[in-house]
RNA sequence: GCCCCCGUAGCUCAACGGCAGAGCGCCGGGCUUUUAACCCGGGCGUUACAGGUUCGAGUCCUGUCGGGGGCACCA
């Protein structure tokens, strides 16, 4: 099947036979350079400074640009760090300089010579050799515009990274933080833990999850959806303090702030309560933004948002009462607050439990609004079902979500550890998945509720989304800027 | 799952229903300090795919595929 472009490979393909014809070895095993581009131009201006000579070098990179001249020519390579410009010249390279002939944009390339500043001030490498590493057989995205094709920057990544040199600055910033995140639990005594990601039942979580099959147990699994059950079950089992970064699944719509695979980061220390979690919080972001990206202030659409702690407390009920002027506690049932959102004009359907429509309420009028760092504390019961309810209202849960640009990046409670009581809120919630959304998946993990009749101590836990928290930090307006290979959007699979 | 928008050269983009174009890249030639190098010459294409309307379709219509945005879903 013939393609597209079919000439520009066959000159690249061309070249490289003729190269081969000349003895030259396209695909090299290997180069030993001495500088990257950054420390190459480092050692120069240091020289420089410092009045000695000139260093040598040998780099390596991919061919970026090159402007050829009859007998000398300036080629620019980059590597992961940064671009190097390659002064060659016929009389300094002899027979190396034909080379040029069958060099291509996209082409790797190893130079080593002096370090030389040319006559328009740019450091460069005077090459005395110059050697093909690998050559390239496609070429690579424009080199002014870059590549823009949204499809191909995210089904073709290795092209977004060689056209798009900010997405590696991101990718670093996303390493940083997660470094930082680990460096800082650990620096509180709390131990990193691996949780089973295939799992026989999809809990901690309301989402739907991915099935599998296990061949060899003829048994149906699911790809977790969150590791919270499995991190309780090691509070019981006495690790007062673990926190787990990994990757979750969840089987439901793809836009700029949800991938079906995501990074969460899940904490549990035993003896402390929300509250406490909170003060973790608002120490924990500004101190990895200051680790990370180099400041405790980020920018969003035009504001700057101030992470340093400690941050704005707001509970639901009165949120909701301010901002949507409605008083919950008015609305005890499903039907009457279904009612009064419609008075509202909030397109509601009756068949919605009471906590989808508060949480439906929150996030029309509240959750948007909530750019500074905000928790918003004490969520009703209907919607917490791990959650302890307060002991002085048991209608609302000792639970807080954390809100920063209007995203919600943090989820945490006092855990619910009465195993009774456990028990009877996921049947109830069995019960309102059957009722309102016809779900028959058996979502009980029995085995957790056996663990907490085993005594779990108080406990406060933590959910954090790492890639939101990337995207709060490098300002990426869409969580697929801060993932590498992002699923593409798809339609539904074919039904025959 | 629903609604709206988009798909043209390798890349970035033009083209009233009337001969498919430009810049970069590429190919040939020139040039020993360039910076998106420059100069001369060359369009390299199944206009996503399949049908339809029309004297004539990149353009209008239907469907398919892919993408983007919005809604729904995500306790």
């Amino acid at each position: 099947m013939p393609q597209r472009g079919d000439e520009l490979l066959a000159s690249r393909r061309a070249k490289l036979e003729r190269l081969r014809g000349r003895g030259i070895d396209p695909y090299p095993p290997r180069f030993r350079r001495s500088h990257t581009t950054a420390e190459a131009a480092r050692a120069f201006a240091e020289a420089e400074a410092g009045g000695k000579p000139a260093p040598e070098a040998a780099v390596a990179g991919r061919v970026a640009r090159l402007r050829r001249m009859g007998k000398a020519s300036f080629a620019d390579i980059e590597d992961s760090e940064g671009r190097l410009q390659l002064f060659l010249r016929s009389d300094a390279l002899g027979d190396g300089y034909a080379l040029l002939d069958d060099l291509d944009l996209g082409d790797f390339v190893g130079a080593s010579g002096a370090m030389l500043r040319t006559k328009a001030g740019e450091a460069s490498l005077d090459a005395d050799s110059l050697t093909l590493l690998a050559k390239a057989l496609r070429p690579p995205p424009e080199k002014f515009h870059g590549l823009r094709d949204v499809e191909r920057r995210y089904r073709q990544r290795y092209l977004d990274l060689i056209a798009n040199r900010e997405v590696h600055e991101t990718m670093r910033a996303r390493s940083r933080i997660i470094s930082a995140v680990r460096a800082f639990f650990d620096a509180r005594g709390y131990l990193e833990v691996d949780t089973p990601v295939l799992t026989p039942v999809a809990a901690g979580a309301m989402a739907q999850p991915f099935e599998t099959l296990h061949k060899a147990l003829d048994r149906k699994l699911y790809l977790r959806i969150a590791p919270e059950l499995y991190l309780k079950r090691l509070i019981v089992g006495g690790m007062d303090k673990v926190y787990e970064i990994g990757r979750v699944f969840r089987n439901e719509g793809i836009d700029a702030d949800h991938n079906p695979e995501f990074t969460l980061l899940e904490s549990y220390e035993a003896y402390a309560d929300y509250n406490d979690v909170m003060r973790l919080v608002e120490t924990l972001v500004p101190q990895v933004a200051l680790e990370a990206v180099g400041g405790t202030n980020v920018e969003r659409g035009g504001e700057v948002i101030r992470l340093a702690g400690p941050w704005a407390r707001l509970s639901l009920h009165d949120a909701v009462a301010e901002r949507a002027g409605v008083n919950l506690d008015d609305y005890p049932d499903a039907a009457s607050l279904a009612e009064r959102m419609r008075s509202l004009g909030v397109p509601v359907t009756y068949a919605e439990s009471r906590g989808r429509l508060i949480d439906k309420l929150v996030g029309t009028f509240v959750e948007p609004q909530l750019m500074q760092p905000t928790f918003l504390t004490d969520y009703p019961v209907e919607m917490s079902p791990l959650a302890k309810a307060s002991p002085a209202d048991p209608r609302y849960t000792e639970r807080f979500e954390a809100f920063a640009a209007g995203m919600e990046i943090a989820n945490s409670f006092t855990e619910l550890n009465d195993p009774d009581v456990q028990r009877a809120r996921l049947v109830e919630q069995e019960e309102l998945r059957i009722r309102y959304q016809g779900e028959d998946l058996d979502r009980m993990d029995e085995d957790f509720l056996t663990a907490l009749e085993h005594g779990m101590p108080p406990t406060g836990g933590l959910g954090i989304g790492v890639d939101r928290l990337v995207m709060l930090l490098t300002g990426s307006r869409t969580i697929r800027d801060v993932m590498l290979f992002p699923q593409a959007r798809q339609a539904g699979e074919a039904e025959c």
